[in-house]
DNA sequence: CACGCGTACTCGTATAGACGAGTGGGCAAG
DNA sequence: CTTGCCCACTCGTCTATACGAGTACGCGTG
C-alpha cells in the first residue's frame, strides 16, 4: 500500500486539546470543501489514514462517523469512502396547487419532475379506511374515521416522498377519491366536482432526523435529514377537507414561497 | 452497581442478522418511543448495559452514538445519557410580514417571543458593507457591493437562528438601515419610507445538517439539522430590494404557510 | 475467449483494556 | 456546621486485535 501523497493531508498537533477524530475529520472536511477532493471521489482508505497519522483503525473510523453524521461523505462495503454528491434539487412552488394546474389533468408531481427531464414514478399505493390519530382528527375537526390515501414518489428511481393524504368519510366514501386513481386533477379536482369549492391550503414544515422506518421507505443516506410538511385544504365555507402528510428526502428538495407583502 | 430491573429492556436475538449494537439501539429507541423513558430522563448506564447485554462497552457506545445521530438522546460528561426533550417550538406564520404587523413599531421576533412568555434576544450584531457573494449578486440583480446586516437571535438565552440581511448599496447606505438600529418597523418599514413599496416575498426552503460553525453559533445538539431560508423582498416595480439568509436550530420551529387556492 | 476461483483490499462488527476528565456524594478535618 | 478532599461513577478518547463480508481484479482452466 503506497502511502498517502505528502501535502494532501496535514499532520496532528499534539498538544492541542482537540481530540485526535476530530482533527483528523476537520482536516478531512477542509480537504473536501477545498475541493482536494471531489464529488464521488474516493477518500484514502481507513488503513491509508493509520498509516499516515500513526493512529488505529477505530480513530480513524472515529472522524468517518463524524463526517458521515454531517452528511458528507458515504461509506461503500468493500469499496471504500466517498465523497458525496450534493444531487439536484427539485422545487415545490407554493403555487402547484393553483386551480389552473390541475385543470391540466396531471399530477402536480409528474409535470415539474417532467419539466426537469426527470423520470417521475409513484409506488406503493395504497388506499383505505382507517382511524384517525388524534392529531388527524384535530386538524380535520373531530372525524373518527379517515379515507388514508398513501403513495411514495420517486425521481429517476430514487424515493424522494413519501405521503399520506386524510379525507373524511363522508365526503370521499363512495367516490373515485377511495379508487386507487382519482383521475385527471386529482382529489382536489374531485373535490371541487363533489361541492367542496377550495378556498385556502395551510402548510406547517418542520425539519428532523429521519426514523429508522422513514430511513428504509426513502432510501436515505445517513447524514440526510427529513423535511416533514403537513399541509391541510379548506374549503370556502371553512372546513377542513383533507390532511396530507407528506415526508421528502430534504437533499432532494428546496420549498419555494411567494407571499404577498400586504 | 445493581443490574437492571427485567423487563425494562429485552435480549438479544444471536440468530438475527442484525448487528448486536443495532438491536440494543432499536430496543432503546422502543422503550423511548413507548415513554418507558421519559423526558429528560436518564438512561441505563453504559456499564449497565454492558451487564445486561454481556456485550463490550464499544458496542454499547456504537448503540448510543446511532441514538445521538437520531437526535433522540444526548450524553452528558460525568452525568449519564438522557432522553432529549422536544423543546417548545417557535411558530413561524407566513404573514409576519405584513404591513399591518410593521407598523406596530417591534421587531416580529419580540413580540412573538414576548406573546408566547418567554425571554427574547438579539444578540452578535454586526453592519458592514461587504463584497457580494455570486449567489447573493444573483439574487439582489447583478450588485457588486452589498450592505450586510448580521444578527444572533435567541429564545431564553438559547440560540435559535442566525440570520443576515443583504442589501444594495445605493438603497441602504447613509440611511437609517445602515445603522446598529433600523428603528421602529424594522428594514421594511424604512425601505417603505424610502420609496421601495414592497411587493411580495419570496422564501426558498432548505434542511441540512449544521457546519461545525453553525454548530457553534447555534449550540446545537448533535443529531440536530438546521432549515435554511432564503428570503427576497421585492418591491412594487419588480426589484429585488433585500435578501435574507436565516440558518435556524430545526427543532426550535416550525413554519406555516398560508396559500390561497386560487 | 469465457468462466470461475483465489486473493488482496475495502469497510463492518465486536472484544478487552487503558487512561482521562467531569460530577456528585460522603466523610473527615477544621 | 462548614469546608475541603477523596472516591465512586459517569462518559470521552485511544490502542490493539480479531474475524466477517462485500468488491475488484488477475490468473488459470476449460
Amino acid at each position: 500500500m503506497s502511502p498517502l501523497p505528502s501535502g494532501l493531508l496535514g499532520d496532528l498537533d499534539p498538544t492541542s486539546d482537540r481530540a485526535v477524530f476530530r482533527q483528523i475529520a476537520d482536516q478531512l472536511r477542509e480537504a473536501i470543501d477545498r475541493g482536494r477532493f471531489k464529488e464521488g471521489e474516493k477518500l484514502p482508505s481507513e488503513a491509508e489514514l493509520v498509516d499516515h497519522y500513526g493512529v488505529s483503525r477505530m480513530t480513524v473510523r472515529n472522524s468517518f462517523s463524524i463526517l458521515q453524521g454531517e452528511g458528507l461523505v458515504h461509506a461503500e462495503h468493500g469499496k471504500g469512502v466517498f465523497v458525496r454528491p450534493r444531487p439536484p434539487v427539485r422545487r415545490l412552488a407554493s403555487d402547484r396547487f393553483a386551480r389552473r394546474h390541475r385543470e391540466q389533468g396531471k399530477s402536480a408531481f409528474i409535470v415539474e419532475a417532467d419539466a426537469a427531464g426527470s423520470h417521475p414514478q409513484v409506488d406503493s399505493l395504497e388506499v383505505k379506511e382507517e382511524k384517525a390519530t388524534q392529531d388527524i382528527s384535530a386538524r380535520l375537526g373531530s372525524v373518527r374515521r379517515v379515507l388514508a390515501r398513501r403513495r411514495r414518489y420517486l425521481l429517476d428511481g430514487r424515493p424522494v416522498e413519501f405521503a399520506t393524504s386524510y379525507l373524511p368519510l363522508d365526503i370521499a366514501r363512495g367516490t373515485q377519491i377511495a379508487e386507487p386513481n382519482p383521475g385527471p386533477g386529482g382529489i382536489y379536482a374531485r373535490l371541487e366536482e363533489l361541492g367542496h369549492r377550495l378556498d385556502h391550503f395551510e402548510e406547517e414544515i418542520r425539519a428532523r432526523m429521519p426514523s429508522p422506518a422513514e430511513v428504509k421507505t426513502l432510501r436515505l443516506a445517513s447524514g440526510v435529514p427529513v423535511i416533514h410538511l403537513i399541509r391541510t385544504a379548506f374549503d370556502t365555507e371553512g372546513r377542513a377537507v383533507e390532511v396530507c402528510d407528506t415526508v421528502m428526502a430534504a437533499d432532494a428538495y428546496v420549498l419555494s414561497y411567494q407571499l404577498p407583502a400586504t
